[in-house]
DNA sequence: ATTAGCACTCTCGAGATGAGAGTGCTAATA
DNA sequence: TATTAGCACTCTCATCTCGAGAGTGCTAAT
């Protein structure tokens, strides 16, 4: 690994900095001037010259100034980047939203992924949180015409799923529910496996209930339906370097299709660091489509027992200090509100 | 009401179809060319030179092809546009996609979105259906940890609600029970009025969590919360007319900002045509935003009970025909699968 | 080790130019 | 009278040139 002396540790915070505020190419000339540094643009230039070098460093083309590559900012996150905490009045502004929005997990979500947005001036992705465990909790029967039914099953962790289905033979509700109890009684705090295991002496209708509730739970399991939370996406698109909308497309792909989502997401929970938040820059040769946009995330909740994913996707100049922060923020923020409404 | 000729009303029909697929203005001498007409190009000019006088046609400069403006789409499609149903062929690809499709009423609304966006290569909108007036249909109390309660509401037409909150006083699960057991015995198949005005002997308890009750259908009730799916945005991003990143922000923030979709549904519901779909051009004058698109709209669900919304919005050259065939078979499908599944 | 100076390179925006497509008008034609 | 051929004219758009500006690398002096 090659060190970096502290002059350049500078000068590459210093080109992080200004590339993240012009979106432009930095030189030489013009650090001396913004910043006047107690060294000539010579010096600047030579130092420059072997950064770009090492490969942290990059020319758009010959004689322009210098934009950090992918190596760059990598270092930059890794060692350069100060973590701040946000601010005690842009805290108590955020907690006071939370405070006064409408109850409600879904509510809440929406509100983090709106907020998230905002503070960090880019695309905020949110996905609901997700037992990884499935256990079983509540179910409840309700008659609603002729032989349909509509199912309510709560889970540990207080997700609730509902599914309307027909029964071969026609229920009253009283028939219902006291099949749903008879469950109850049967599988309570069940797991998957023990639920799929756990029928015995049960009627054609038993039968049939009982599959869907099977079935409703295996869904839960697998969860591809979870829902995600976007906003902000016009950030994105306005920054000058989406500006010709091919460039746009790829980025706003990814957001849409869930399967590409969950591809990142699961294979950015590997390391832990900067506070268990992490930062994927520039596709890290796996996402062609990412290859000029940045991507930080952390997963919230209760660790191994129900967790979500919240971050953000910008452009590979995103101020990464803020965003940074206040993406762990807002993670806090949601795990202790998901741990306040946690069902045990 | 000024008449055009039959030949003029061809003229408009061709210049649509042909800006529609380029995108740009279309002149007299291609229009010969493409679609061999039995006239010359000189008096095509003649007729374009009148429909730009009447206002139906517009020149971005001089010396360039004509284009539709609002007024020419909005005779277009008073007039001349085709009603195509869609090819059986079509149908089928679409009805077994919501055949396969995981049960549930959420599945088949993003189905319905990410199947609209596709056919029409467009942004499209669906609202979830909501329950025009509110009735009480079952009440479920559920002890999650110390004193807090997780609330399932169940509304006419399947709503299901939930919320978690917490009582002064700890109660057990059979209190729960009991007290959940006695409001789903007096509120049956109560309105909002009925339920806010029925409340009598309670204990302190029951009146917080009569509180919470009433709470949550007044919002069910105003609905600000209703979900919303968007697919295809990346489809109108694509367009040639939104390729300056700043043209494409408008209709975006229409999409994403609820309030404003809320205003556009809500203002477009008055008349019946097309069978029942709804064609807005340009913003009709009042909104700004939507100069340059075009919104296609229609209700689906059971008339004054429970109803929502899907529809598309594209730039104002898109293919009307094909789209308003689209928006109707889908909205008619998603009107089948929410009567099925409608509790009585 | 640092810096002043200099020649050189590359981008970017401002005109200049010409091909192409389209128009309106007039006069001839069916 | 409706249609059409012909023509002069207009406007855009892509391409080109050109000079200003910013930045670089190198060399020689401090």
């Amino acid at each position: 690994m090659n060190q970096l002396t502290e002059r350049q540790k500078l000068l590459l915070t210093l080109i992080v900095h200004g590339h993240t505020r012009t979106a432009l190419p930095v030189g030489s000339k013009s650090m001396v001037e913004n910043f006047n540094l107690p060294f000539s643009s010579a010096t600047i230039r030579n130092e420059l010259a072997a950064m770009t070098a090492l490969g942290y460093l990059r020319q758009p083309h010959t004689s322009a100034g210098r934009v950090p590559t992918e190596e760059g900012y990598r270092f930059f996150v890794g060692n350069l980047v100060q973590q701040t905490n946000l601010p005690a009045t842009t805290r108590n502004t955020i907690s006071h939203q939370f405070y006064q929005s409408p109850l409600g997990l879904d509510n809440w979500l929406k509100l983090a992924a709106s907020v998230l947005a905002q503070q960090s001036q880019a695309a905020s992705i949110v996905t609901a949180p997700h037992s990884n465990k499935i256990s079983f909790k509540h179910l409840e029967l309700l008659s609603t015409h002729a032989a349909q039914v509509l199912m309510v099953l709560v889970l540990m962790g207080g997700e609730v799923r509902q599914r309307i289905f027909a029964l071969e033979e026609v229920l009253g509700q009283e028939a219902l529910s006291r099949i749903a109890q008879r469950f109850n009684a049967s599988f309570q705090d069940c797991d998957l496996e023990q639920v799929s295991s756990g029928a015995k002496d049960l009627s054609p209708s038993e039968m049939e209930i009982y599959a869907h509730l099977l079935d409703e739970m295996q869904l839960a399991a697998n969860l591809v339906t979870g829902d995600v939370y976007l906003d902000g996406l016009n950030n994105v698109l306005a920054e000058p370097e989406f500006s010709q909308s091919e460039q746009a497309l790829s980025p706003m792909r990814l957001l849409e299709e869930r399967t590409l989502l969950n591809d990142v997401i699961q294979r950015t929970v590997m390391n832990e660091e900067l506070g268990g938040v992490q930062v994927l820059i520039g596709g890290e040769g796996t996402w062609e489509e990412l290859r000029d946009c940045s991507v930080i995330l952390t997963q919230y909740g209760i660790p191994d027992q129900i967790t979500g994913t919240i971050g953000v996707l910008g452009p590979m100049r995103i101020p990464y200090g803020h965003t940074i922060s206040t993406v762990r923020y807002l993670g806090d923020l949601l795990s202790d509100l998901v741990s306040e409404t946690m069902i045990e």
